[in-house]
DNA sequence: GGTATAGCTTAACAATTTGATAACTTTTAA
DNA sequence: TTAAAAGTTATCAAATTGTTAAGCTATACC
């Protein structure tokens, strides 16, 4: 799951909640920043751009409704994720909270099980389609974008280039035979020469400056990082 | 509120909770479509389309988790919003609920006003995603009111324009094959010749002077900022 | 209702990129 | 040692996109 790198800004003022709450979403791999009340969670949220933000309703100071208000009220802050977090479970705080834009609404007591398992869905909610990025290491291949990453570079590779890459990195470690290649790549209409995939391996190689692409002598090319 | 055009469908099998539910979302705007059990709500939202899927867990034949699996196989409801509800506060189901995929979890005795409140809060979030304005640095685009800022300067772009534009940068980054653009933005009803989409693209980038739109030869385009 | 205007599509051609191949060299495995 | 397989390079053809101008269409305006 690569929605796992989002960061998230938890603010409440008892401490051993707080531990306990980073404690789990570290361990799930989120990026975990807090505060200790609404005025520092503020900050900590200009400063940090958090993908989630948890509130505990009943803070010193600034309360977390209000620290919402203030939050939704910046542009920067229109569209992150906002939840709260509460030991009252009193219907009206509720309501008002939710109508103050936040994004969901949890009850204190709340197991860090059900807790994490309730951020990684509001992530899945935004993350939308997020199979079509492979990663490995430095590595990234995303189809979507069309674009590979090396290292935080930028790679652009041609269609067939791109293609032919994606195909061996979807089964990494598994050789693929030529036939296959000219099967997924080519389709099964188009005939081409000999040399046409060592060709573009060769590009795809040149360009990555990355040494992954196999060659198995007699059978065909893997991918491995 | 212009999201309660949204359509809702619910699917619980005691008739009382059902009305209650049904009849306070009405009252709120939205449309809704109901089902008594698992197999009626599958045909139900195939039928609807629903934009928000309400499952009781416990229902006679397919319960709501197995339900849930099912309509997240169909790439049609992959990305529709599915919320649980139930009677159990059994810690293993809820997080068992949203590891399947579902959006949010509420568990009964609920209050109507506390569940309409969730639901415009689900409704909030991803209306904000997909309609108002998507600003990237200078620019902006307003889609409600077809306008484009850039550096404070307002773009006058014709129709067709606007919506490629918009279409593109609804998903930063991501590559819109060719395919991709005449279906959203012409339909699928209309053909038009090959140099169509380069004419529109190339007068986007003639007015914005700015160089959003990338080619991605053999492939389409996509909106980088 | 007629006319002006902007918008949309197309055709024709230019420019560019990509892909395939030939010809040759190097490596590998038996 | 020696075939067979794979690597390399330059070159050319093909595919794709960019550009421009012109014609058509719908809409707004008088």
């Amino acid at each position: 799951m690569d929605f796992k790198n989002n960061k998230i800004l938890i603010a409440e003022d008892e401490p051993d909640i707080l531990e306990i709450l980073q404690f789990n979403l570290e361990m799930e791999g989120y990026t975990v920043v807090t505060a200790k009340n609404g005025d520092e969670a503020i900050a900590q949220a200009k400063k940090h751009q958090p993908d989630l933000i948890i509130l505990d309703i009943m803070m010193p100071g600034k309360n977390g409704i209000e620290t919402c208000n203030l939050l939704r009220l910046n542009p920067a802050f229109s569209h992150t994720l906002i939840v709260f977090l509460t030991a009252l479970s009193d219907e009206a705080t509720e309501i008002r909270g939710l109508e103050t834009g936040a994004d969901d609404y949890l009850t204190k007591p709340i197991s860090p099980k059900v807790l994490v398992s309730k951020v990684n869905a509001l992530f899945r909610r935004i993350n939308k389609d997020d199979n079509s990025l492979l990663q490995f290491g430095d590595l990234q291949i995303d189809r979507e974008r069309y674009i590979i990453i090396n290292q935080g570079k930028d790679i652009i590779l041609a269609r067939k280039e791109f293609e032919l890459l994606a195909l061996l990195a979807s089964k990494p470690g598994k050789v693929f035979l030529r036939n296959e290649i000219l099967n997924q790549v080519w389709g099964t209409e188009v005939i081409v020469g000999d040399r046409t995939i060592d060709v573009h391996v060769r590009k795809i190689r040149q360009k990555l400056k990355l040494d992954c692409i196999t060659t198995v002598k007699g059978v065909g090319y893997k991918f491995e990082v």
